[in-house]
DNA sequence: CAATATAAATTAACGGCGTTAAGTTATATT
DNA sequence: AATATAACTTAACGCCGTTAATTTATATTG
């Protein structure tokens, strides 16, 4: 998994092969199949890793404040940061078509719950009556639709002559959190 | 172009094999060849086709109303639109990894075009002193982070309990334009 | 220690893929 | 009818994910 893991960061998940994967830790393409059920389940394996952090660090980060809109706010900085910084990853769970994610795809795994951890704060801010109305669900992906938004296109196209990384990010919090509020 | 294009919507960008095509117009794959480089570029030369539709279409659609922040709206509103009614070439274009998009990949495309049409009138809003601030590029980029989340979500994660469809566009949309108002 | 059971890894192969080089068939031009 | 050109195909290369059958290494016994 950690050789897999570089080399998907190192090349994208589409120019790895379970051949140069086998090649890089000297065994044969064969014996991966002894411990992974197919490709995708070691893709998924990885990134369930990976998503388990995602999680923790949004916990964290949101007990550094105890304003529930500040708590907001930071919960949706460290998921676009931690999108680009395991962008390989992010882009496994998040962006590539489904044939990657198997049955059970994105329900019940790490990524989903990454989610849950970060949307629960707006529970509190709907509690203490900050927003504009109280539909938790649809506020939840409503965030969630700009955050990844700006995460995947600033993943997938770095060619494009974007404003700069950070101000794009803030923007969008900003743009988003001013849209809900009350 | 016909027929891979239809198969592409069928099937899928991913499982479609040159092969494929050419066993469904009747010819070898080698024919192929003849008209286009390779698979990348049949595919660039289809969402050409498609997107130049978009460009049009948010063009038209603008014009039925003179209020800048309608045409805004409407125009944000085909985008998302046009992505669900069109969703394997918005993935080849928009949401899939660059070994798909080749070299000058996304500047000088009828994607790029798309785009610009629609955030044209963003400038319209900002001269008509409508907005919060007046950097049109960063708005321009926010609310297109924001309506290509919600879009490539829909379109990749249908098995996730989303809110209705229409609900969540508006809400984004919603909470976008009312996030960038002055 | 030898015999055997089990675990770990490999070889060989299948069918698929994108793509290229060389050759063939069909159509147009003289 | 002869030739030039266009349209298309055959055969192959080197990849890919994956499976079945087999071998090698390690542990467990008597």
């Amino acid at each position: 998994m950690d050789a897999a893991r570089e080399m998907f960061v190192a090349e994208g998940y589409a120019n790895v092969s379970m051949r140069k994967i086998a090649d890089k830790i000297g065994y044969s393409p064969t014996t991966i199949y002894l411990y992974f059920k197919d490709k995708s389940d070691l893709v998924h394996q990885i990134c369930e890793q990976t998503f388990a952090r995602l999680a923790q660090n949004i916990k964290a980060i949101q007990q550094l404040s105890d304003n529930p809109l500040e708590k907001l706010r930071s919960g949706l900085r460290e998921y676009i940061h931690f999108g680009l910084k395991h962008p390989s990853q992010y882009e496994i769970v998040f962006i590539s078509p489904l044939p990657i994610n198997v049955e059970g795809s994105f329900e019940d795994s790490n990524g989903k719950i990454a989610f849950d951890t970060m949307i629960s704060v707006v529970g509190e801010c709907v509690s203490a009556n900050l927003l504009k109305h109280n539909n938790i669900e649809l506020i939840s992906q409503t965030l969630w639709a700009g955050i990844h938004g700006v995460t995947s296109l600033l993943i997938q196209h770095g060619g494009f002559p974007f404003v700069e990384r950070e101000i794009l990010i803030d923007s969008v919090i900003d743009t988003l959190i001013s849209g809900i509020k009350a």
